[in-house]
DNA sequence: CTCAAAATGAGTTGCGTACCTCAAAACACC
DNA sequence: GGTGTTTTGAGGTACGCAACTCATTTTGAG
């Protein structure tokens, strides 16, 4: 009827004494100081093993004296994504304040390698920790390579760089993301045959390349009868975007599906708007105040979301974990991948 | 190009000596403690709130001394969803025992109201916290306010007890979970009219009953041509439930879509492919090895579904946080409705 | 003004760990 | 056996707060 999940609360000075060593020699063990000889690091160890010793967080966190600081590498400029989660930085703060950790905002052009590289190589030395927005390059890799030669943790956000030596990455599998948009672009259309437009910021971008892999996928072997247009370049760009789907909707009647791979939502919708099609079924990404609005409206049917507030949080817990030298629970630091529809908006 | 979210790192000395009295004074105005003038009590709190003090989590964590207990009262009986809640709490077994906390795991019959009352009156006085899968009965209710003014916290979980004082739910709201279950089945029909089946545990089960009241709502607002049947009543047994289905689906050649509001959806899936009915579109709830299969089959079109190892891990922040007296990240504890498709199964 | 009650100050101890020093012991090598 | 080096022990201090005691001051009622 009643179960316990926790096992007895030891201190070092028990393992001290179950290993028939003094607490200096277990603290060298613990820390990885030199000094100690491989039999009896051994020795300590397993006696840590066998009694699964756990150091009580708060006391480690309380002895070490200094703040934690990690650093936040995002975009310059506007993005209402990377506003998200600046935003939901910004309401952690009491929680960080109590633990003591420093967290900076620095901003800078991540879409530019060298520049992005030298951000980050500035960094190096001063931080505990660092999650960066980062560019799929060569250059960026090295820099990243570089700040965890130094002791460094560092995490990757939103967009990986997989090739690094980075500890974590924070983010959606983005083929994924792409094949759950065509799912629902196939499935909303409902048997009607015809075309599908696509509208990606870019397709030199490695998010936005996957997505594009990952709808392809899906479109050609589960909906036959739909088939996929040209990706229409729109660089994020409102203006950019509406004038390029215009002329699209202007040239294939037979369009009942589109697909908006990154932003410039709103020059999308109102491109559909004008040309009066409405009915088409449109799936783009993300939860902001205005593709709030358009599922609303019912101009957009789905949006597909990775909550950027447990994007951020979830940065913060993964950089802790990692500088406590604490396990990170895998399952809650996974970003999944939201299908939002108007009657389960957040 | 940068900015930092943390303000400075003040002690409690620090706010005595704002403040113009001793540390035992604000030791005594920070816990409430008898024997301070208002006025005083005023001066302390303005230099807390004027320096936007923050008592070091650990060092309060270490000070207390004795560890936290904390107490899961769930169903008896094997349900599926309840032992994915409890092997999520297992996997935080490190995790909890660093920070010294103590989970318990208190199993009853939550559906019968004496029973759990009494349950959880035997917890009164050993728990700092507690996390109950509630039903709502005015026992129960008297029970929870008992815990709550003995000074234990309380969060309801998955099922919430509204009009008790219990100090936060963790779960979905089930309406709106209803609701997007019910623009599913509309949406994934496509435009055909025909008949749409519902199969519920019982009515009488708060959850059940909110989820078909979401449901009926937006089937009669925004898909008049689909007609939806009396419910089906399956007790979450596999084997009422096919019974009840396969006799429905022989009456009505036209059902194009299915609800299956709870579990028993082994029989569910059983009744539909048995009649050969295998392209009607069947919505259910929460992802398990089964519905995960059936999704990947294609027999399931879409898994409404409350990520139940957020669930766990927030009860236990949410507790940790209150009984701390910290404030709650209210965001990071709100449980999602998730739409699960084949493409993004987590 | 007196006296008891209330309010406050001053101080101590302990929580479990990190980090440091210094001395002592064990060891390796010739 | 002596030398120098490596390994280990013993102990201390600090971290910020909780919780407590006891002495002292202030306050208010009579």
């Amino acid at each position: 009827m009643a179960e316990t999940l926790t096992t007895a609360a030891l201190t070092l000075k028990d393992i001290a004494r179950e290993a028939g060593v003094s607490l200096a020699t277990v603290d060298r063990v613990l820390h990885n100081r030199p000094g100690v000889r491989p039999d009896t690091v051994r020795r300590v160890r397993e006696a840590i093993e066998r009694n699964s010793f756990q150091p009580h967080v708060a006391a480690a966190e309380l002895a070490r004296g200094r703040a934690r600081r990690f650093a936040f590498v995002m975009p310059s400029g506007p993005n209402p994504f990377m506003q998200q989660i600046e935003a939901y930085l910004g309401e952690m703060t009491a929680w960080l304040s109590a633990r003591r950790l420093n967290v900076e905002m620095v901003t800078t052009d991540v879409f530019d390698a060298s520049v992005l590289a030298t951000s980050l190589e500035a960094l190096s030395g001063d931080y505990d920790g660092v999650a960066v927005v980062a560019l799929d390059h060569p250059t960026v890799r090295a820099a990243i390579n570089d700040l965890v030669d130094a002791g460094t943790k560092v995490v990757t956000l939103v967009s990986d760089v997989p090739s690094s030596r980075r500890h974590h990455y924070v983010g959606i599998d983005n083929i994924a993301a792409g094949r759950t948009a065509g799912a629902l672009v196939g499935r909303l259309v409902g048997g009607r045959s015809g075309k599908v437009a696509v509208v990606a910021g870019s397709q030199g971008l490695r998010d936005h390349a996957e997505r594009i892999f990952g709808f392809n996928q899906v479109m050609a072997s589960e909906f036959p009868d739909l088939s996929v247009l040209p990706v229409l370049e729109g660089r994020d760009e409102d203006a950019r975007s509406e004038q390029l789907l215009a002329r699209l909707l202007g040239r294939h009647a037979d369009i009942v599906g589109l697909y908006n791979v990154g932003a410039g939502t709103q020059g999308v919708a109102k491109a559909l708007s004008e040309a009066g099609r409405d009915k088409v079924v449109f799936v783009g990404h993300d939860v902001t105040a205005l593709t709030r609005k358009l599922l609303l409206q019912g101009v957009m049917d789905a949006a597909i979301s990775q909550n950027p507030g447990h994007e951020a949080r979830a940065a913060v817990r993964v950089l802790l974990a990692l500088a406590r030298g604490e396990p990170i629970l895998r399952e809650q630091e996974k970003i999944r991948i939201d299908i939002v529809m108007r009657d389960n908006l957040p």
